[in-house]
DNA sequence: CTGAAAGCGCTTACAG
DNA sequence: CTGAAAGCGCTTACAG
């Protein structure tokens, strides 16, 4: 499991004394070379490019960082129950921020342990944190640390603020979609309210339906998980007349449709379901799933420009992130309403 | 989306200095107290640890990690395309790493791209690193560095170089509970050869078929994915005979089942399909899935445990990690055989 | 355009 | 048991 090193004495990292030497100048004038090759007249410059190629030098980030007081590392906060974390997200993100010469930290948080936060908070304390990326809602503490912060979801609290839903569209595209096939009873499963997401979609659920003369039989709050979706769907197959569920992850719509079909219930025969998120498996699931397409990883890395664009203090507001469009993929899961 | 900072001078975190002023002592008391406190006399003590407190102080890692060359990084290297790849085993590790007071950088790597293959190396050149943890079997490049090094699976290399298969008696358990259900004639869809989980999982399903007699009509290789594992499911489809197969992962699984569906071919009144993971969601699907329960989580935190053993270079062999066991859960998508 | 000096915040010898 | 000195590898003024 555990590769031997090459044994003996650690290679030491060449430093830009190691360098300086080789090239035959002094070590500023290789500081210089890093920060600034149009600094140093052409003769110097090729000495020291040769000496560096030569001895393979990497930066010492530490010494530099401690001299410079400039910040090379991003936190990226986790939810540390993640069964249902789109580790696309994470993706998306970490290549942002690695393109950008930022090392990326991650850090996961339960919101129960003390010790936890504690260490999330000196952490984040921490001389050489350029920024934090908080893919939790709530994450305890990360808001009195006077470093750019940028939570994941707070844009869409800010354009619900404002009267716009970022979900609203797609979500009046799900309604729209069930209404053409006859659906007038609906219900919703809606993910945890802390996350602005679970809100947002919820309130534009209830906007579609009320904009389009529909019913809403109820809404119920899951927890992300198929676990939560199914305990909603042992609600619903108990609810008459509902026809159709529009669930706020993939994860709950797999939960709602185990449940009505334990209650004989099937899909979409009976009630058709929709989910969002467009999980690499829904397609291939039976009945393949109904769901909103989302461009995950590039939300995950949307969010890691804004931060860096913060952290650089960039003038202007951040160019909007250029996403996959956020797509109603209609599949076997939704049908027309049975009388 | 941002939240503003509080304006105007960032707090300066408060140096060894500071403290060191505040309790009426030499800053090399202070970080004598932070090394070892019992080499100070008691009412020494006393006046450093409430200067500390006072202060909040957090030490500069930069500054100590300069000087002391101790190293407080560890960088776990996870797959880009990690659609598949199960963000449980990150958050083990990060778990275990954070209480051990390392720091977590993660790094994602396809292996693909030169520049960021250069990235990655360079990385791991750099002094502050303790440790590497891969959860990629073929993480280029890793191996040149001389900080210790783990690679998640490498660990089944060696047991199967032993004769032994970390996987062995679960992967029989699946045959053997096919078997009594009368099948004879199975199918294994396998993951990329190149990661040891899937090389060990099909080494250990040949071994069971040999050993108990019945009839491999086939293996297949998938890349993990549900699409793969759709591809796979054609193939056996028109694969005459096979009633029962094994998939090395759920993912797979379920692309098989939705392949088998589409051929008319049902689950398990057909087909018996057993996958490997026991994702969140396997038990909700329709059919519900007979699968190994894994406990990817504690397999993370083991791996770390273990790269956190060697970095700290302790002697004597790593205890094994305290896994939840290894069970085959048997649900609905396995069945008797049909005639 | 380039070198000599100072110093970031810490820890590790060295004295007392 | 505690303080004065030196130095980790860099960058940032300051001179020339």
């Amino acid at each position: 499991m555990v590769q031997e090193n090459s044994g003996g004495a650690a290679a030491k990292a060449p430093t830009i004394y190691d360098v300086a030497a080789l090239a035959g100048v002094s070590h500023q004038t290789v500081s210089r070379f890093l920060k600034d090759r149009t600094a140093l007249k052409p003769s110097t410059l090729e000495k020291v490019e040769s000496a560096l190629a030569q001895l393979d030098y990497t930066p010492n980030l530490a010494a530099r960082s401690l001299r410079s007081k400039a910040r090379y590392r991003i936190v990226v906060v986790v939810p540390e129950a993640s069964l249902y974390f789109p580790a696309r997200m994470l993706n998306g993100a970490a290549g942002v921020a690695q393109e950008a010469g930022y090392r990326v930290d991650v850090v996961t948080t339960d919101n129960s342990t003390e010790s936890r936060q504690a260490r999330l908070r000196s952490l984040l304390l921490a001389e050489d944190i350029a920024g934090v990326l908080s893919f939790v809602p709530d994450s305890g503490g990360t808001e009195e640390t006077s470093v750019p912060l940028v939570v994941a979801g707070e844009y869409d609290d800010q354009m619900r603020a404002r009267g716009t839903l970022a979900d609203g569209s797609a979500a009046a595209k799900v309604i729209e979609h069930l209404a053409s096939l006859g659906h007038r009873k609906f219900f919703h499963v809606a993910g945890p309210a802390a996350w602005p997401s679970a809100r947002n979609r919820k309130a534009a659920y209830l906007y579609a339906i009320a904009a389009q003369g529909l019913d809403s039989l109820g809404v119920e709050d899951g927890d992300w998980s198929a676990a939560s979706g199914y305990a909603a769907g042992s609600k619903i197959a108990s609810t008459r007349g509902v026809t159709a569920v529009f669930a706020g992850n993939d994860h709950m719509a797999i939960g709602v449709i185990r449940a009505l079909h334990e209650h004989g219930l099937t899909v979409p025969g009976d009630v058709s379901v929709c989910g969002w998120d467009d999980m690499a498996e829904s397609a291939f699931l039976v009945p393949s799933l109904t769901t909103i397409h989302m461009d995950l990883e590039g939300i995950g890395a949307g969010c890691m420009r804004e931060l860096i664009h913060r952290i650089r203090g960039e003038a202007g507001p951040v160019q909007p992130p250029r996403l996959e469009p956020m797509e109603l993929v209609i599949r076997e899961s939704t049908g027309p309403v049975s009388l």
